[in-house]
DNA sequence: CCTTGTGAATATGTTCACAGCA
DNA sequence: TGCTGTGAACATATTCACAAGG
């Protein structure tokens, strides 16, 4: 037996391993499309370009997955990581922000497979509201209060301007949300009980750009 | 005067540090915009939520930018940021995969304020073959590598199904790319000198699940 | 054999706290 | 006084290396 969870409230699991089981889940279920049966940690950190000891001590923070001699059942670990996650169900998630990078959200059918479903979409631009997105028609964001509260939604996207983010993320806390993932490239400010996650190309761009051997247009 | 860099190759200073920079700009940016010509280290630590102390120390790698009793000169850091960023210039990024999110990153114009351009967008479907994309056309894949070669491209950005992902990244590695950003929600395999990094918006989601609490639709 | 799970050792990252300068 | 830049102290994360099990 591993080292009794009893006391788990949660904090004592390190952040940055939380955040490495997502990637392990996706492999897994890739391996398993790919009727792998068995994996191995030292299979699984080659994939990935991790060591196999940190696959193992990130694992045994849960229990003990694994079978001496033969590595993992790729099906059952899966099963273990959704149920930590908690994404064995579908997760409503609402998205505010309706242009380009709104429509490519709203008609991604990725989703579903991995536990979200994003069930509405809001917009302030008249000219958009009432059209459709994906599956989706564009509501007014002063819907958003009602929708979040009644369909318990805790989860949102902001993909709209930056000028515009932090209005709508106060709107979206107000309402209810506890996790927000924003788009744009401007840091929101928020209670510390509200936890928000960034995707801004331009910061891995920039991250890239140190790295490279400057050959680029001028200014 | 602060440690010498005399004998910088590159790799002492922390790639986490690294990372933290294009941050720092981006608000640093925004600060600039907003009229402010002076800002101490705690000021920007308080919008980021990140120490004061991480913040004089990460800036401390590259230089003494500040002055004591007042604080970092905004426009300066500004410039010397994009300095050692090497983004005091435009970049060329291709694009692979012209559908949804194709057209966003295509349409986007907060792009080239920051560093970066799209100059080219490539896609296998004969169906959109010379079709506009944002201010492009599509091209065939085939066009990869001369393209590549005669701009001088460092940067691509994959956007197709994670099925082609891997055929798409063995492609543009061959035509001479240096750095991948990957939306296919996939570990590409690769060289270790070419460097990759992912956005994958159900990772995130993932990620925020764990600590949120189990009120989702069933599966 | 091969591979897990895990303490101990190492390596890396962050914060503290203060000297020194404007 | 108010802030930077920075060693030293502390905290966190990763890897090593091996006992134990199939």
């Amino acid at each position: 037996m591993t080292n009794n969870h009893s006391t788990d409230t949660k904090n004592d699991i390190p952040d940055i391993v939380i955040g490495r089981l997502p990637i392990y889940l996706r492999t897994l279920k890739l391996l398993q499309s790919e009727g792998k049966e068995v994996a191995s940690s030292q299979e699984l950190g080659e994939r990935l370009g991790i060591s196999s000891a940190q696959i193992r001590k990130d694992l045994s923070h849960f229990g003990e997955f694994g079978k001496q001699g033969t590595g993992y059942n790729v099906a059952y670990l899966c099963s273990q990581l959704e149920k930590i996650l908690k994404v064995d169900c579908i997760w409503p998630v609402v998205l505010v922000g309706a242009g380009y990078l709104g429509h490519a959200l709203a008609s991604y059918n990725g989703f579903e497979d991995r536990g979200f479903r994003i069930v509405a979409v809001f917009d302030t631009d008249p000219e958009k509201l009432g059209k459709r997105v994906g599956p989706l028609r564009v509501e007014h964001p002063r819907a958003i209060p009602d929708y979040v509260r009644s369909h318990k939604c805790q989860i949102a996207i902001i993909a709209v301007p930056a000028e515009a983010a932090q209005e709508v993320a106060n709107t979206l806390i107000e309402a209810g949300i506890k996790s927000i993932l924003c788009y744009a490239p401007i840091t929101l400010t928020v209670p510390k009980e509200i936890r928000v996650e960034y995707i801004d190309p331009v910061i891995h761009f920039q991250h890239m750009t140190y790295y490279l051997e400057k050959h680029c247009l001028d200014e």
